[in-house]
DNA sequence: CATCTATGTTGACATACGTCGAACCAGGGT
DNA sequence: ACCCTGGTTCGACGTATGTCAACATAGATG
């Protein structure tokens, strides 16, 4: 499974850059496939064992941490890996073998997508 | 159930001002009282159907809707009410009943603050 | 009061989800 | 080669969740 994968919330394109799939909820109701794609991003961080996970790493230093820093939040191992691999899935976070460990980090675009999302309409533009 | 309700990811303030519970997500490593706060919003967003029933009231006009002009999602009428319970006990909607209608209203601050949580850390204050 | 329309509630059901222990894979020493 | 440590995958289990049909409630209106 190392090939590209599609992000849910994002379009990757060429150079790397990412274009946000939904306008903000408020400036017009969502259609069925926007809501899919914008609710698979809430649902991963709808657990809070992922979310102190994902708040973990992208408070960590360089924006990635490997697994053995970010573990102790008072679940199994095996239980951390799978949220991990959800969070991976979702496309907020991507992974990196270096060595023995493996790292994570958010993906940045990802987050101000998300924040967009959130954003009252405004006023004026 | 008229009585005040506490707003999982805010703190109601005497004057009605709210005060967000959290940091952005980037700023440190989440709690986990915090990450539970938090995540209780972000999984009432996780659901498709939920989401397009808070985009609606969110993008309607004035700020609120009634049921009836939102309840096209696709699925039965009893499962739209539970959604809006789920989104209303999450803290995102109110709800108020007049006359016949029941109106639901989005919790400008909550969205506010959701905003905030997925900020970068700015690099300078 | 009878009744109609708009919502909410209940009970039941299938599926999804979070969790763990055990087994498994990957690198790095020794 | 061997084993040790870090991490993932597998299989199982209990619980939560989304959904609907059926019933219940709240106002409006005749």
């Amino acid at each position: 499974m190392s090939h590209t994968k599609v992000l849910p919330l994002l379009e990757p394109e060429a150079s790397g850059a990412v274009v946000p799939c939904c306008p903000p909820l408020t400036e017009r109701p969502f259609t069925a496939e926007e809501a899919e794609t914008a609710a698979r991003m809430f649902k991963a961080l709808g657990d809070p064992v992922r979310l102190r996970l994902f708040s973990a790493v992208a408070s960590h230093e360089g924006g990635e941490a490997c697994v053995c820093d970010i573990s102790d939040v008072g679940v199994s191992q095996p239980t951390v890996s799978h949220h991990l691999k959800k969070l991976k899935e979702a496309g907020l976070l991507t992974s990196e073998r270096r060595g023995t460990w493996v790292y994570y980090r958010v993906e940045p675009s990802v987050l101000a997508a998300m924040g967009r999302l959130l954003t009252m309409a405004p006023a004026a533009v």
